[in-house]
DNA sequence: GTGGTCTAGACCACC
DNA sequence: GTGGTCTAGACCACA
């Protein structure tokens, strides 16, 4: 049996995923200058080099760009925004339905406890 | 430094959810013995404090019970058995809608989306 | 005018350089351990840190991989590090082509030039 | 900590050898008058004083002379300028066979991948 | 004031 | 002892 008790998700990584959220949920406008790298750090209250490191991968990743002395910006590729956040929602999805397999439900039996699930949402509503 | 960053979960919640996830699953049936605390331990690579503690806790739910003398027992009571597991797929859902929320999906589109992939699902099998 | 006075290439990227023309070169084989990062940190006089970042990009690369507690190992892809091999090759090539293309020299006296040149080199020996 | 790795290389070296380049080049004719010390410096975006010290080292080396009250002059030795050139051109290729030698080319390998370079390249031409 | 880099020193998980 | 991460604090180039 594969063991691995929760080795703490490094900070940074953890970083990564939040400000992914946030340019892929638009929260982050593209094209829009993000706060210095010191700023968001004490935002986040973290290190200022973690959050550097953090930065650093998004920019690989395409979703942020340095203009020097200047600041960082987020990307202005809209399709790459898309194209994360389409990635972002199928994760989320495999995975529930993963877990739900694990409990022992089907895919019908799971988008059938989806569809009561909406329709009494609705109703409340 | 004070920084809200997911500090280790504590392994003997992490066991809690698997066991609990076994049970609600069926993989331990309903009324069936389990194994000694010190065996489960080695099968989880945990120290037997923690499994106790796992155990206690899963007990005190009522998951579980100990007949003295002759071991702990997975519950018989099948309904409480299937309470936790409709609890558990309710809390993957609205985890999952909630987390779709957050991307900017509201549940029309989530529900298009779901049902989207569940169709080429189907289709690629 | 663009003027660039050498701002320091960042030791990290030197280190790196260093370490791929010792893989490419063969100094280092496919596949053989290589020393500790601290140890290694050491040999070139650099941070821990400084080192550990190096190496990162070199994995991430390819050109190095990692096995958890046991070490870092140059990558056994013969093929990777063949590849790395001949673009370092034309690296030099052209930027010597293009050195000379500064001096005034076009690629038919830049040929002729080498062709002198060995010749004497092979009669010098 | 000392360590080994290229502390900037002074300006006014960098500046020295883009001068002698363009003078080895042709960009500078010989005997023509060059702007005074405050253009030069301007041009090249530097402090007039390490503009200076540069002009002086390429005096020294007879690439340059000053007649006083009129401004300076690249040389008018057509011979000096040409040795010149053909030094850089030697130690560019110097450079070059040193570093394929690095890489594990011997000089007929060498010969045989510049000369498929060069066939390729007029191909594509 | 901006990002980028580097050092020093510490702690952690894994074996 | 291995790699990986984090913090704190400093320095640099560029504008």
């Amino acid at each position: 049996m594969a063991n691995d008790y929760s080795a703490n998700v490094p900070i940074y990584l953890q970083i990564i995923n939040e400000i992914k959220l946030k340019i892929a949920s638009g929260e982050w406008k593209t094209g829009q200058r993000i706060l210095p790298v010191r700023e968001l750090a004490m935002q986040f209250t973290v290190n200022p080099n973690t959050m550097q490191r953090a930065l650093a991968e998004l920019e690989r990743e395409g979703l942020i760009y340095t203009e020097r002395t200047t600041g960082k910006f987020v990307t202005s590729d809209d399709i790459l925004v898309s194209n994360v956040r389409d990635m972002l929602a199928r994760e989320y999805m495999q995975s529930f339905f993963s877990s739900m397999q694990k409990l022992g439900y089907n895919m019908g039996q799971t988008m059938k406890i989806i569809e009561d699930y909406v329709t009494k949402y609705k109703e409340g509503k």
